[in-house]
DNA sequence: CAAGTTTGAGAACGGTCGTTCTTGACCGGG
DNA sequence: CCCGGTCAAGAACGACCGTTCTCAAACTTG
């Protein structure tokens, strides 16, 4: 009964996503959000509670849907260069993990909950770091610190390391 | 001629580097800098301009008194182990580049002038690494990546790589 | 001591923030 | 067919945003 949503939510959830990777939390508004979304501002609020409720599914999007499945796929690689290879191209064919990176700068140091899902994904890039260089866990986490370092770099838009050094770095690694 | 100023400006800037580090340039209002730096609003107004101008102010300062230092000091390392070593250390007793990393992922994208201090902040990181551990230039800039990639770790709290693991991973580098 | 100048104190500005409320359009079940 | 409930539309809310203004206090200079 009752009238039909006019919205697909999981759409929804991923444009937010895209605008809080891009412009931050505090630097969306719930103005951006309504215009980007096409959603109107009663139904934002009567289906996720509150901005920070939409934030917290669009992480949880992003985590799922991006994170995971990149470090699922990274588990698969061949080595500790293929590994690096593959995370470098996937963060040029597009936000990657912007979110994630966005949220563990910003919030996750305030919001006990971001902090949580943000360490989840980390885990899971130390988890594929692991599985796929062969190293022991110990040394995983910082070969993962640098691919969030890398993506940190491309993300401020200042020209990092091109990826044939990403290559050169990996072989002297092995 | 006329009053004299009641407050240190430099120690100014430089409680306003640690609020803007830890609460992010748009988390933090006039408000927190007002009480949190006691200066009064007008004054404030006065020195710096606006909000953005004590934010480049801050910024400036990290730059010169604490990046570019630990920079220099990082170039005289013995050895990549003992860069990574000194670096981890420099971590664990501050902020070190805790405002440098906001500012690089919300603030560098939008506000060309904050690009361009961050671009010298990670290009002097660049060339301590390129110095220190002997690197190619290319592969130097992959492990700043690391290093930040580890600061933005610990800065989230959520307990990255512990300094043995950072060296073991430095031994297996080179 | 008086004139002149800059600071500190705080009220006030218009605008935007996140959130809520009111109203009318819509659609399924009896 | 119309009634009950859910939706979209947008005005409106108080609070806070960055910024400006007024005015008295405090100091230097002649």
């Amino acid at each position: 009964m009752g009238r039909p949503r006019a919205f697909d939510e999981e759409q929804a959830v991923r444009a937010a996503a895209e605008l809080f990777a891009v412009r931050g939390y505090e630097g969306t508004s719930v103005d951006d959000l309504v215009t980007g979304l096409g959603v109107h501002r009663g139904s934002l609020y009567k289906v996720f509670g509150s901005k920070r409720g939409l934030y917290l599914a669009a992480l949880r999007r992003h985590l799922d849907e991006e994170v995971l499945p990149l470090a699922a796929a990274l588990r698969e690689a061949d080595g500790l260069g293929a590994l690096l290879a593959q995370a470098v191209a996937a963060f040029d064919g597009g936000p990657a993990a912007g979110l994630l990176l966005s949220a563990a700068v910003e919030r996750a140091g305030s919001d006990p909950e971001v902090g949580a899902l943000v360490g989840e994904g980390l885990a899971a890039l130390d988890d594929a770091v692991e599985r796929a260089a062969g190293t022991p866990a110990s040394t995983a986490g910082v070969l993962a610190a640098t691919v969030l370092g890398l993506r940190l770099r491309a993300r401020a838009g200042l020209g990092g390391p091109s990826p044939d050094a990403v290559l050169a770095f990996a072989e002297r690694v092995g």
